[in-house]
DNA sequence: AATGAATGAGCCTTCATTCAT
DNA sequence: AATGAATGAAGGCTCATTCAT
């Protein structure tokens, strides 16, 4: 074994960096050498792992939404109706492994990237595909298609919209807030679903 | 008058040509350069216009809210009731002038850049607070003070969200669309208010 | 007019230190840097101009055939006979101006660029087949097509291969001893013509 | 027994490589890891070999010239005359094993290093010398001093200028052709030498 | 013997910015 | 007012070379 480690713990080691660096400058502005600098090895080593700087981005991009879908999945397997399974997916995004303003400035500077670069597009894309059918799928059983869709729609928005508010703004409300009020936002939705049900 | 106009007029000229470039390119990562070259002059004389590119930024951006400011203005004035101006408010944020694809792209570069730039952040918390007082200041009359509050972050939220899900992903609605779905989320909560007052 | 002259100027000083800077290291392995120092000013400004290294290589190859071939044009107006202009081109090609070691270093160097550069090997070539057709178009009205053809294949090659040698190596004729040696070969081509002529 | 055989084994193999590598890319700018992996082995391992990447370009030049000594050696054995033995070190130089596209350019990039590194440049005139003075012994035999001096500079010069026409240019003659345009070359001096014998 | 890990040095290129005209 | 000329600084990337194992 090398000096630091294997080279997955190195090119994990990057990642990590990335993020932090990322997420602490709140710009894709960074240069390799501080990405490497931080992860304690040289630029050169960085590119030997990564190729460019664009796979380093990429492969950074990939962790926090596979990091997310992994939570994503712990959460899933508790919960036993739809609802239930609704809700878990709502509170994912805003655990805490999810929502420390440095992890949200890297989300959000990764979300900004895909407007550039087709691959980190392709690759948000996968996942926010990926989301969207497993909300519409628990809320089909409960509302009609295109309410479903609608429901869907909402939330991830809502979602997003929080993120990029706690990232920037100071008066948000804190992490348990917004998590409630993305889960009033069903609430509402099951609320008036509930009435149309009763006068039926 | 010089060759294009007044100092007034090419200024004007040098901040659209910094939103479309920015639009355009999906990113803060423009060329004084560029900005210069589509708005028909040369670097050297945006530098001497605005002294910097950062300020050029800033200016831009201040044009961006400044826009918004009197398209929510100018639909405030026909509202009669607070209900109407809080629709009114949401219906300023899908306004055609603010909803095309590059003015929504270039509008979150600069909420990005807010996270690197401290004047940056400053200019659009000036701006947010003024949204919100005026959205609470209408809600409060039609809900407490804590409701009010959350629905004003909720609908901030929501927009700010399909705000960045338009600009990235395909599979979104379109702008009338996501316009209803804002406003049903204030109509989801004043179907609840109702339903308060009702059982009261 | 600037601090050191026109742009043309400048490109000019450009291209000669170019060739000075590649005939005095016998390589392209030279910086845009020590070009740039050469010729006096910064290396982004040489890129401002030429805007790649590529670029400044190719201008460097063209500005010598260029002059190679404007010797030749100049030499040949004197010219009478056939004879005369097939040894007008010999000896434009051993023309002080063509033959200073460093001129010649960089004359190699750019041929074997050749080698990897399509662009620099189309260039060379267009030059290459010109003074082909001019030796060729001569010949021939001494002697028969096919026999033109092999003179002229042999005066170039020996016209390059003294170019090397005397980049290379020590113990070479001068530059009128090489001449000579070049002009003889036509001449024991002329005399084999001449007996055969005689017995026929 | 290592993996792959002796180190005189790994030394050869990483010189074909060397050889093949320029060959193919018409430079010397090719990497000591391209090399390596070509011959299969670790860039580490061909340091350890030969010290640096200048000693490798060196021995690959020594293999080269070693290799073409030993071609002319084999032919001059069966050579009877000075005649013959002058054809056959012209032969030499176009035998097969010399004349593939890719040695000859990788031949050329050597002699081209010569003009920057000067091992190699004394390495050539080892080599240039032992030939200049072979077929100076030969045509001594034939000419007198000063014609046999200028007879091998214009041979050598012709082999040299085909050598690199061969590598850079289309429309030159296949090898057989070339071959007999430098046999020519001698021929013609040889009439001229018996006409001078027979006027005599 | 052999290699993967690691890096320092250097190069091309870009760009915001300045300055003389 | 306006610009072309010019540059310093910095960044991504490559590569020969070293070293521990």
């Amino acid at each position: 074994m090398s000096k630091s480690g294997t080279p997955i713990v190195r090119r994990k080691a990057l990642i990590l960096a990335t993020i932090a660096e990322i997420g602490e400058a709140g710009t894709l502005d960074v240069t390799v050498s501080q990405i490497a600098q931080r992860a304690g090895m040289s630029p050169a080593l960085a590119h030997h792992y990564f190729g460019s700087k664009d796979k380093i981005f990429l492969a950074a991009m990939r962790y926090i939404l596979e990091n997310f879908r992994q939570t994503v999945s712990a959460r899933l397997k508790t919960a036993k109706s739809p609802e239930d399974r609704i809700r878990a997916i709502i509170d994912a995004s805003f655990d805490s492994s999810q929502f420390e303003r440095e992890i949200v400035a890297a989300w959000l500077a990764f979300y900004m990237r895909a407007l550039q670069s087709p691959p980190a597009r392709r690759l948000l894309q996968v996942y926010a595909r990926r989301l969207h059918s497993n909300l519409v799928f628990n809320l089909i059983q409960i509302f009609d298609a295109a309410t479903a869709q609608q429901v869907a729609q909402g939330l991830a928005s809502m979602i997003d919209g929080f993120y990029i508010r706690r990232a920037l703004q100071d008066r948000v409300p804190d992490q348990q807030g917004i998590r409630q009020l993305v889960q009033d936002y069903l609430e509402l939705w099951l609320e008036r679903e509930n009435r149309i049900d009763q006068s039926a």
